[in-house]
Order: structure tokens, then sequence, then C-alpha cells
DNA sequence: GTCTATAAATTGATAGAC
DNA sequence: GTCTATCAATTTATAGAC
């Protein structure tokens, strides 16, 4: 057993913890939002001291920044393995049910818009923005090709859709739904698609 | 000049003083959010020293609760004076353009949501439920309504209306159109109505 | 690299003078 | 009733031992 050797085998064990601290990191942030979680809260769930938390991430912006990098890199991953026979529309429809059954799990809303606070902190991450402005990209081509197809609506901008779009991945409605009526989560999903995509009017 | 209209004189500064401080308090908590807010920010906006604050509210629960029921007595104050003649749906729409209008103007929505905690603090304000449970049921009463006319769809449950029409007045993505797009109020507003009632897909 | 202990700063709330 | 000054608790972040 060379050094080499030893050396991976500390490596593994390092991104094993790594991924403990942004799995602990994921689920406080979805139940206690960005000001309440303390670096105390995720030391104590994952197990390890405060220090060693600060080995992994140097701050608290750093270890919100990576675990939303990592949730917007699944929902890419998640874009990339959808079979190209789906229509744009579907393709849409899809990618937010998982979005949204990921929430119904405790996860995060991939669109921390809840206070302008995290926004700009999360603006000034250089990686996630880059990676939000490819998801951005991504969505929009589906969007622009579902629109040629005629299949979204032409009175809405592509801004007002993308932005609207996004919006429903952190609708508060799925946690008024989860405490308040008999939903379980795939009507609360089925639910949400169609308040989405075909609006509260009557459209008969 | 009795001591009477004295003491009524004072009495209405105390009351101007009251209001200036929700005033203040509603602007820092739809800029910042509840978590942020300090109870120095309050004191320090209104001009007043921090212990004056506390003579008037006891905490900052007691503070917040009572800015989140004058912004429910207004909805229900709106809602009041809303011509009969209007039919249910378009007595939906206004009541969320307002709603929208206010937040723009940098107001609250009425939705507190946001975060677990805050539901969970305004859920011990008796008062504050109370009020809550009036206007639920006054726009579940518009709702009924406008589904026996044939106007909202009926493959969605009154809960889903309710609370997908609740979350709408705190959507974000009116601050991302605000931010990022070039349209004026009122093309937010009418986007965001649209988007609500008719949904991104095509009708045609 | 991990821990115990602690520094430094913030903040909700109050005591006590006027 | 309003202010200055301060307490007590919390929390981000780090120093230093092992």
């Amino acid at each position: 057993m060379s050094i080499l050797n030893k050396l991976s085998f500390k490596d593994q064990a390092f991104k094993l913890r790594e991924t403990a601290i942004l799995d602990a990191t994921t689920a406080i942030l979805a139940s206690k939002g960005f000001d309440l979680m303390t670096m105390d809260d995720v030391a104590q769930e994952v197990g390890i001291s405060k220090p060693s938390l600060y080995k992994h991430f140097k701050s608290k912006e750093d270890l919100v920044g990576a675990a939303m990098i990592r949730l917007i890199d699944e929902a890419l991953d998640y874009l990339e393995s959808m079979p190209a026979s789906l229509s744009p529309i579907q393709q849409l429809k899809d990618l937010l049910a998982w979005a949204l059954r990921i929430r119904l799990k405790g996860g995060m809303p991939f669109l921390p818009s809840t206070s302008p606070h995290v926004r700009e902190m999360l603006t000034r991450n250089l990686k996630y923005v880059m990676r939000v402005l490819k998801l951005n990209g991504k969505i929009e081509e589906i969007i622009k090709k579902a629109k040629k197809q005629g299949e979204l609506s032409a009175a809405l901008s592509d801004d007002v859709i993308l932005f609207a779009y996004y919006a429903r991945t952190c609708d508060p409605a799925v946690e008024y739904l989860q405490l308040y009526s008999k939903l379980d989560h795939d009507a609360i999903i089925a639910a949400m698609l169609e308040v989405c995509f075909c609006g509260l009017k009557n459209q008969a």
C-alpha cells in the first residue's frame, strides 16, 4: 500500500464528509432558511465540530453557495438525461415536477428569491452565477421552442414565462397544501402543474 | 382647555407615532424580511430610541404581528369597498392587482410564507389568526361564486385555488421582473394577472 | 485535520435618570 | 414617555492543543 493510495483514501473520506455537509446544509436551508441556519446547526447535524466545518467551507456564504451550485448541477443533469423525443412543454412540466418532488422531500427550490439578502449574496458568488446562467439558457431555449410550436402563450414575453416558471419551484402554495389539505405528494404536484400551465380560470 | 383635551392630544400624538412605527416596520419587512429586521433598524427609521419603541410594542413579534394585522385589515377594507356589480372573478383580479401594487411600492405580501419560523410566530398571534380567517372566508366565498358561474377551473379544488391565489401576492417573479425586465408597474401587474388566471400554456 | 475554548460582533430587551 | 447606557444571549469565525 503506497503513500499515494493512503492519500487517496483520505481524499475519499474528505469527499464523503463534504457530501454529508452539503446534505445537512440543504435540509436545514429548506426547513429554516438562510438567516436562521447557524453553522452550529450544520456541524451538529453532520456530527462534526464547527472548526472542522470551517476546514471544508471558509464561510457560511461559501457553504450555502456550494449547496446551491450542487442543486443547479442536479437540475442540469436532469435536463441532460431527458429523452429527446419529449415535446418542449412536456420537458418544462417534467423539470418542474422533478423540482417540486425534491422540495416535498425536504430539498430547496432553485430560486432563492425569498430575501434580497440571500439573492445579493449569491450574486457575488461567481461560480453560482455561471451555473444559473447556464440553466437559464437551457430553459430559455426550451421556452422558445415551445412557443414556436404554439404550446406556450404568445401573450407572454419570454422573460415573464421564465420568471413565472422559476417562481413555481418555490411556490408557498406547496407548503400550505402540505399543511392544510389532504393531498398527497403526487396530487400536490399535479395541482401545481395544472395551476402553472392552465391557470385558475375556466378555459372551457 | 381641560385636562381631558390635553390627554386627548397626547393620545393623538401617540397614535401618530404608532402609525409611523408600523409604516417603518412594513417598509423594512418588505425589503429585508423578518429575520434580518432589527429593532434598531425600526427605531432609527422612525427617529426614536429603542426603549421608546418598546413602549409601543412589547416585542419584535408583537410589532410584526401588528403590521401584518393592519395589512389584512386594509385588504378587508378594499374588499368591502368594491362595487357589488363586479363579477366574482373580476373581484379576485382587482384584489390581486391591489396587493401587487402595494408590493411594487415597497409594501408586504399578505402571505408571510417565506419561512416556517415567521409562519409559526404569526400562528401564535390570536388576533392575526382571526383576521386571516376572516379574509380567507371572504375570498373563499368569492371563489365559490366564481366557480358556480363557471368562471374558475372546475379541475381545481377550492383549497388549491385559494392557496395558489394567495401565493401570487408574494410571487418572486414580481421582484425579478422589476430587476431584470423593462416592464413598468402596470405591465408587471398585467403580466402577473395573465399568468395567474390564464397560465403559461397557449389556450388557443 | 479534529477538537476545546474563546474572541468579536450583533441584537432583543431593560434599568434607571430626567 | 423618552432617552443613555447596558445586560444577556446568540452566532460567525478562529487560536492553539493534540
